[in-house]
DNA sequence: TAAAAGAACTTGTATATACAAGTTCAATTT
DNA sequence: AAATTGAACTTGTATATACAAGTTCTTTTA
């Protein structure tokens, strides 16, 4: 027995969310239709169902089904709002645009985390973008990632212009944990031209590393946000 | 049957665990052992652990058993590193004063997340705190929490200088989710002072909203965060 | 017509059992 | 003495079954 099939179940389910199979408010099929069409002991499926719940994929309600959630990015982190309606539900047009492609360089002396001797040999990608929101400039984000196992990704085509979506679709690599730090700072020359910001003025700047879910793969980020009008916004469960 | 079994055993390990009787590192009894022990199928005595698993409290290895883990706080959040050295595992010394003892107030107009009528009715009890590390001011912090079936906290005892831990101990109430915004702002008088910054030095302002257990129940905070030279840290799994 | 009861579904809790697979350590073999 | 084997433990995967409890909709009753 090579995978579980209980865990073949979850995959399958989850990716069938994905892309939109399973609609997000819709029921998923019950959990004896799902142990009848898959022949598998109920108990089996809730265990994959559980799985998806823990995730975040499904919210399940006892007398009525497993509903699809909304699906939140991996995390619940970087999220965007307006702060003058701090829990208002109001959408904003978010765009990310390159300042560089995707580009093999070494790894920076005195890089912001500590590196293993592996990450430091592969060498970086690194990948230079600014995010928008309502066509105004707000975050800037360096990402750096180890050369390891990511045959030719500077050539692949990027999904939904989303780094972690492309990283799963080619590669099967899911964000699993974040460790960031974050400071106050005022903007220098740079930052407030790409900003479009005067100099001197209060701006986030998170360091953050991703855990994913390869063993020892990590993606480093080095943001700066400027939050007069928007405030970084997270939820974490 | 008011609470399931597996609900049962699940917070009597952790009970258990939190008091230290199963110190960390250490194995928990057997899956055998505790489903004989509590004459329960071994199937209800896994969800328990599952429960457990997911909460942080044990690793689970095949072949070997359940580890008790070294128990990080609630969600990972708020936790200071210097920023020199930003993945060190230098120990700072960390206090806490009050500026003012919890007091029954008026929840503020305009108060910056939306109320319920519930917690509107109730009232607000103020809390304001001033976070020092190597005696250095490093956070001011202004906690609101509603009036709401917490009889007599203004009179209870605080559990390691920590609200987390004191409405456990007196409320059964947990923290299970964060919602917050985060902001770089300049220092006003007021809180330089408190600070011991200059007038116009960035700094941190989050707005957090904390779920609980208890549906319908949040705490709300405010902090002011000095990150010249230590950084806000938060590692989310 | 409106309320109550019931049938048919859903997920939640629970028991009993079986074997696979990883870990540990003692007993056996080389 | 060192390597191998094997027994006895651990957690992981899996089946089959039963009833409790919440939801939804239809049927019956008042």
């Amino acid at each position: 027995m090579r995978t579980p099939r209980y865990k073949q179940l979850h995959q399958q389910l989850k990716a069938d969310i994905l892309i939109g199979r399973y609609e997000e408010g819709n029921l998923l099929p019950s959990e004896n239709t799902l142990s009848a069409k898959h022949s598998m002991t109920r108990m089996m499926v809730r265990q994959a169902l559980s799985a998806l719940e823990q995730e975040g994929y499904i919210t399940r309600r006892q007398g009525k089904g497993s509903i699809v959630c909304a699906h939140q990015p991996a995390l619940g982190l970087l999220s965007f709002r307006g702060f003058s309606e701090v829990v208002g539900e109001t959408e904003h047009s978010a765009t990310s645009q390159f300042l560089s492609k995707p580009q093999l360089i070494k790894w920076n002396e005195g890089f912001f985390f500590d590196l293993s001797e592996n990450e430091h040999q592969a060498g970086c990608i690194a990948i230079e973008r600014l995010r928008q929101v309502d066509d105004q400039p707000v975050m800037l984000e360096y990402t750096y990632l180890p050369n390891l196992n990511i045959p030719e990704f500077c050539q692949k085509q990027w999904v939904d212009s989303s780094l972690f979506r492309t990283l799963y679709q080619h590669y099967q690599l899911e964000i699993t944990s974040v460790d960031q730090r974050i400071r106050a700072v005022t903007a220098k020359v740079k930052i407030a031209a790409q900003l479009d910001l005067d100099v001197g003025t209060p701006i986030l700047h998170i360091h953050r590393k991703y855990g994913t879910s390869r063993q020892g793969f990590f993606v480093y980020s080095s943001l700066f946000c400027n939050t007069e009008h928007y405030a970084i916004g997270s939820i974490i469960r």
